[in-house]
DNA sequence: ATTTTTACATACCAATTAGTATAATTTATT
DNA sequence: AATAAATTATACTAATTGGTATGTAAAAAT
């Protein structure tokens, strides 16, 4: 791992427990192990540093398309699961850099880049559409294969879209996302919809 | 209205849309337009502005009971309603004081203060808990008068929550939360429950 | 072998910060 | 009217901040 990429993770750390002007640039020499010298010779400034951070943390790696590998065959069954595998998938990743609760930091992080990285709403709704059709076709075929009854597409889409983040957000100011819950809470809609042979 | 409360409420406004550390006692000297002898003179500093805005703007006014003046005899649709209602008459009050994109700002508040208020996280558990056993007191009761199916009470409890917090946080990324919507999203998993007659 | 480039460290600075000490002024009380 | 108390302004300080200028050593290129 190349310095560059080290300040960059370390400083997607300090960013995810402390807001972007607590974070100094002493903390991150500290964090790195290296001076300003390496750190103003990779990033012109603070700035520079946080929005390199929400590129590599936040519009590469949690975008739909990167984070579901979207398998044209999937049920809607079979999509929930792969759908909360990905959460999994992305919780294991964050503990490994000893990241806790990583969805309240995830969030505060959001809350810090629509302050701060450019045209960060456009980005997040183009992402929110993405998702939404993500969920709509999968539904849609769903229907279309007699898997669940014929509901509103566009209306399930937001539904389980919305329940996710919202209970993200609801646990992670208490004790952090159990994502058995969410599969609980995602089965619980399933069984209403499905059709019963 | 005291200085001191102009103080918190111009406290508030500035920490809607600024970290913690951005708002300066020099920011808040002008936007209140009194000297740091003022301010220093009620509070013994920064933290404790910032406290207060909480207790004011969160504890005390989006605490479930607060937020809800639970109706003994209301169905769930009636509920629903006033639910929606509540969150409506919020976004009116805000309006007044000029904040916009209210869900925004209120999003990154509860991020700072899980930071910086004493044992925010049990406050959040407990505020939590209360509007799931609102929920599903409601719920119950629509079941036992026979206005919706039997489902399980816990589970819807959650999802009218959770679907409630994540629109909300997905659109105030974009471009603010839309009541209408939400109020849509409620009716539709509201007509899968419904006994019909 | 010499030069150039890359990758850092060190020392520094101007600006800003939260908070204090003190003085001045306004309001309330006697 | 005199005094006391509450409220606000002013001037200041010590600490911290992001960023720069300069130096140095190692690596790469010539």
């Amino acid at each position: 791992m190349t310095t560059k990429e080290r300040i960059i993770e370390e400083a997607f750390k300090l960013f995810l427990n402390h807001n972007f002007e607590k974070v100094s640039i002493s903390d991150l020499e500290q964090a790195v192990g290296k001076t300003r010298g390496a750190i103003f010779y990779f990033f012109k400034n603070k700035e520079e540093i946080f929005n390199d951070v929400i590129d590599t943390y936040i519009i590469k790696t949690q975008s739909p398309s990167e984070k579901f590998n979207f398998d044209d065959n999937l049920s809607l069954e079979q999509f929930i699961y792969q759908y909360i595998n990905g959460i999994n998938t992305t919780m294991s990743k964050m503990l490994s850099l000893s990241v806790v609760n990583i969805y309240k930091g995830y969030f505060s992080l959001y809350m810090q880049a629509s302050r701060i990285y450019p045209n960060f709403a456009e980005i997040m709704t183009k992402n929110s559409v993405e998702e939404l059709n993500l969920w709509e076709k999968v539904i849609n075929r769903a229907i279309q294969s007699k898997e669940i009854k014929e509901v509103n597409t566009k209306h399930y889409a937001t539904l389980f879209r919305s329940c996710f983040l919202g209970l993200a957000f609801d646990r992670c100011l208490s004790y952090g996302l159990n994502t058995e819950e969410l599969l609980v809470l995602y089965q619980n809609i399933y069984s209403q919809i499905k059709l019963k042979f």
